[in-house]
DNA sequence: CGCTCGAATATGTATAGTCATATTTGCGAA
DNA sequence: TTCGCAAATATGACTATACATATTCGAGCG
């Protein structure tokens, strides 16, 4: 028989049936009254509990398996999965939204620009330059005038053609690759270093001041698409890395 | 009718048809055929095209939607998601595995190790120290016999109350929390200094060298675990962050 | 006593239908 | 012409059912 008609209980949380499981579900095993290994009630257990099918509590357990809070094997049942290590979300943010969220002038200045081959000086240029050659940008992004950080970038002219047009006199680079060249995949490598005397002049510090820099190579259906290096001043800027259990 | 055989049509890829359609989907988005904004096909469409229950393909789309690819209306339809800013994932990796993935023989030597009250020096210890106290440790990581990194640490005693009996010649303060309290949140900051006369002394560097700092806070249920501050030497050491479009 | 094989079982995939809900669209009235 | 309301429509939630598949468990055999 067809019952559709319990799908919403007034006055008991408005929330579909599926979440409110999986929330409680969560809620156990984030508390710790469910440790790692401990089986979760078996679904036909959990249908008879809440009064509904089994797809719905189905879904409930597919959402927390992809949240990594349990894992699922046939026959065996299901069970609380055990914590991973650490794999935060690192907020690598717009710069340019980032200085005007504190309220401060944003600038970038363009220092050089050229169109060229890979001369094989850095990794990876000939991958970016395969096929088109590719375009190198230095510049720098102000805080209320004062630098904030210092930006060397590498694009291949293959995966956007169109950035030899870009004018980043309003928009950076960066920004406007992620405006024109979508859904990419990139991994980024932080580290400090201590300024020499370019960095140091560019940033205004003293030469040897401590600096955080983010290499960041980007692509797009397995091809190169760009690949930045940004240097800030270590003391005046971090990255945050948030970090609820997750992929 | 019900016609279930068709679970599995032999010959043409084995994987779920409700993963096939989600492959095939956000294939056209990370190619770019289907930019941002672009309306991906109703629900019934695709249903007529692959043959298949309504359910089929909404599961498919619900996980694009989980994977950020796609948002939904009502009414209105489905489309591409506009790419969000960087939201890589960052590995910040169980040191001694770390080290010992290269390899190299790993140790943990405690300098100090004390209970105490807050004495408000740090931020944050207030909220640590509520109701039991808190540990504080410190300590240095050794591969092969050369400091590799720094850590200084501080536990709550009421998150963490057997932690005080443990062992840290055989297991680091870290491993031991991550095996006895699951399933915390966490944030990083991640910044650079220049190291000081006892950073300096401690990692076997030059007074001055650049250093990455990583600066942990646990939280369980809202509620402080851990507190800790990990240096390393700035060249030596990077943190890779990689990044498929998500959460 | 140990090992293999078959039965039992819990999850995994899929269907076809029903009702709910949020928008959008277009029609009609002010 | 514009504003407001009602109808149309696409997604969202859920049910009941069917069959697939991977393991585990135990019975029976060597």
């Amino acid at each position: 028989m067809t019952d559709a008609r319990v799908q919403e209980i007034p006055g008991l949380g408005g929330a579909p049936l599926h979440q409110r499981i999986r929330a409680d579900i969560e809620g156990r095993i984030r508390s710790g009254a469910w440790p790692p290994g401990h089986r979760v009630p078996f679904e036909t257990e959990l249908m008879g509990q809440y009064g509904c099918a089994r797809m719905t509590v189905s879904k409930a357990m597919a959402a927390l398996v992809e949240a990594g809070l349990i894992v699922r094997r046939k026959r065996a049942g299901s069970f609380v999965a055990r914590p991973r290590v650490h794999a935060p979300v690192l907020n690598i943010p717009d710069i340019q939204a980032e200085i005007e969220a504190r309220g401060e002038a944003y600038a970038f200045r363009l220092l050089a620009r050229a169109v060229r081959e890979a001369d094989g000086a850095a990794p990876g240029e000939l991958e970016l330059a395969a096929g088109g050659g590719l375009l190198a940008l230095d510049g720098v992004h102000d805080a209320d005038g004062r630098p904030f950080a210092l930006e060397r970038r590498l694009v291949s002219l293959k995966a956007a053609p169109d950035i030899e047009a870009a004018d980043f006199s309003q928009e950076t680079p960066g920004a406007w690759l992620l405006e024109h060249v979508a859904w990419t995949e990139a991994e980024s490598r932080i580290s400090a270093i201590n300024a020499d005397a370019e960095v140091a002049r560019l940033l205004a510090l003293d030469e040897g001041a401590a600096c955080l820099v983010v290499d960041r190579r980007t692509w797009r259906e397995g091809r190169g698409v760009t690949r930045v290096r940004q240097v800030f001043p270590g003391e005046a800027y971090d990255l945050v890395a948030r970090f609820g259990p997750r992929v």
